[in-house]
RNA sequence: AGGGGAGUAGCUCAAUUGGUAGAGCAACGGUCUCCAAAACCGUAGGUUGCGUGUUCGAUUCGCGUCUCCCCUG
C-alpha cells in the first residue's frame, strides 16, 4: 500500500516559511500544521511573527494559538496532536503541510520516538537536580557512564537537562538501549528548507524586529508578563522575555531591541544547524524578493517530482 | 597655535615594579528523543597607529610622526 505525503517546510526564523506554505496550500490543497514552539501559544502574536488571520487566505491552520500562554506543554503533547491533525487532514484529502523551525517537533514526527513509555517523574528529576548541586557534574556523569557510555558519551556533564533527563529514562527501564534517530515509516515525507544568504537573513531579522515594536510589540510583551508573570514557557520566547529588565526599570528600550535583535540571530543560527543535518531536504533561498515566482516554481516542481 | 589625554581583536575595554597580550560582545562550527525561541559544548581572530632609540627583552620607558578627543586662545 502506497503511503500517504506529508510535506515540511522547515529553515530559519525569517526565512519566508509562512508565506511559501501558504502559496504550496493553495496550489496543493493542502492544510497547515504549525511547527512551531511559540507560535502555538495564544496571546504572543506580533513577537513569534504568527500570521494573521486575514492572511491565512482560506488556508486552514492547525495548533496555531490554540493554547495558552500559561498552559504546560511539550513535545510528547506536540507529537499526539500534530500526528492527530496530520490524520484528520489525510482523511479529508488534503495534503498535511508541517511548517516550522523547531526541530525537536519536526524530529518527533519525523524520527520514531515513543514518548509514552518514558513519562516524566518530576520527584526522581528534583532529586537528581539536587545531587547534581551538591556532587558536582562529574558525580551525575559518571552515573550515566556506568549505566549507558554511549548516551554519557554524547551528552555533556554540563548539560544538566539532558543529563537528568537521560538517568531518568534509565532509571525507570533498565534497557540503556534504545534507538537513537530512526526514521518513521508510516508517511512519505518531503522536506522543503527555506533560507536565505546569511547576511540577508540577518538583516531581514532586524528589519523585522524593527517592525514588531512598531506594531506594538512592548504592550504585547507587557500584557503578558502582566497577566501571567515570567514562569511560564511562554515568557522564555524571544521578543518578550527580553523586556524583563526593561519593565523593572533596569535598561532603556532601545537595548531590549538590541537584544532581541541579537537572540533572533543567535537562534537562527541554531536553526541552520540544525536543519544542516537532514540531508533530506532540499533547499531553496528566497534571497531576492524579485525571483520569489521562479523560486515557487522551482518548489512546486521538486514537490510534484518529490510526491510521486 | 599652546596645554592635556587617548590610539591594543570587527566593537567596548584589560594587561602586577618593562618578561612578545586577555575578557565581554560580535563572528564561525557543533550537540540536541518530554520546558527546545530552551539548554549545552567548542573554534578562530591582534607585526599593541607608524618609525626610531634605550634594553637581553618594550603594549609598558624616551624621541619623532600621524589620527582622534578635551581645555585654553
Amino acid at each position: 500500500m502506497k503511503k500517504e505525503n506529508v510535506l515540511f517546510v522547515v529553515g530559519p526564523t525569517a526565512a519566508g516559511k509562512t508565506e511559501i506554505s501558504i502559496e504550496i496550500a493553495k496550489k496543493l490543497g493542502g492544510e497547515i500544521v504549525c511547527a512551531d514552539s511559540m507560535q502555538i501559544y495564544d496571546e504572543l502574536l506580533i513577537g513569534t511573527a504568527r500570521p494573521e488571520e486575514k492572511n491565512l487566505q482560506g488556508v486552514p491552520h492547525h495548533l496555531l494559538g490554540f493554547l495558552p500562554p500559561n498552559a504546560d506543554y511539550n513535545v510528547a503533547k506536540y507529537q499526539k496532536d500534530a500526528l492527530r491533525a496530520i490524520s484528520e487532514i489525510l482523511s479529508r484529502g488534503k495534503l498535511p503541510i508541517v511548517v516550522g523551525g523547531t526541530g525537536l517537533y519536526i524530529n518527533a514526527l519525523v524520527y520514531d520516538i515513543d514518548f509514552t513509555k518514558t513519562a516524566p517523574d518530576h520527584g526522581l528529576r528534583d532529586a537528581l537536580s539536587q545531587e547534581y548541586d551538591e556532587k558536582g557534574a562529574d558525580a551525575l556523569h559518571d552515573k550515566l557512564k556506568a549505566l549507558d557510555a554511549q548516551s554519557a558519551a554524547r551528552i555533556h556533564k554540563n548539560d544538566k537537562k539532558r543529563l537528568i533527563r537521560r538517568l531518568e529514562i534509565l532509571l525507570h527501564h533498565d534497557d540503556p538501549g534504545y534507538a537513537f534517530r530512526v526514521p518513521q515509516d508510516r508517511f512519505s515525507l518531503t522536506f522543503i528548507g527555506v533560507s536565505k544568504r546569511r547576511d540577508i537573513l540577518y538583516r531581514d531579522i532586524e528589519k523585522r524586529v524593527d517592525r514588531m515594536v512598531e506594531r506594538g510589540l512592548e504592550a504585547e510583551a507587557r500584557a503578558v508578563y502582566e497577566k501571567y508573570g515570567t514562569d511560564i514557557s511562554a515568557f522564555s520566547a524571544i521578543g518578550y522575555k527580553e523586556f524583563l529588565p526593561y519593565f523593572k526599570g533596569e535598561t532603556d528600550i532601545d537595548s531590549v531591541i538590541q537584544t532581541i535583535k541579537r537572540n533572533t540571530r543567535r537562534f537562527a543560527k541554531r536553526q541552520l544547524t540544525w536543519f544542516r543535518r537532514e540531508e533530506k531536504i532540499r533547499w531553496f533561498f528566497m534571497d531576492d524578493p524579485s525571483s520569489r515566482r521562479a523560486n515557487l516554481e522551482a518548489i512546486f516542481g521538486y514537490i510534484q517530482e518529490s510526491m510521486r
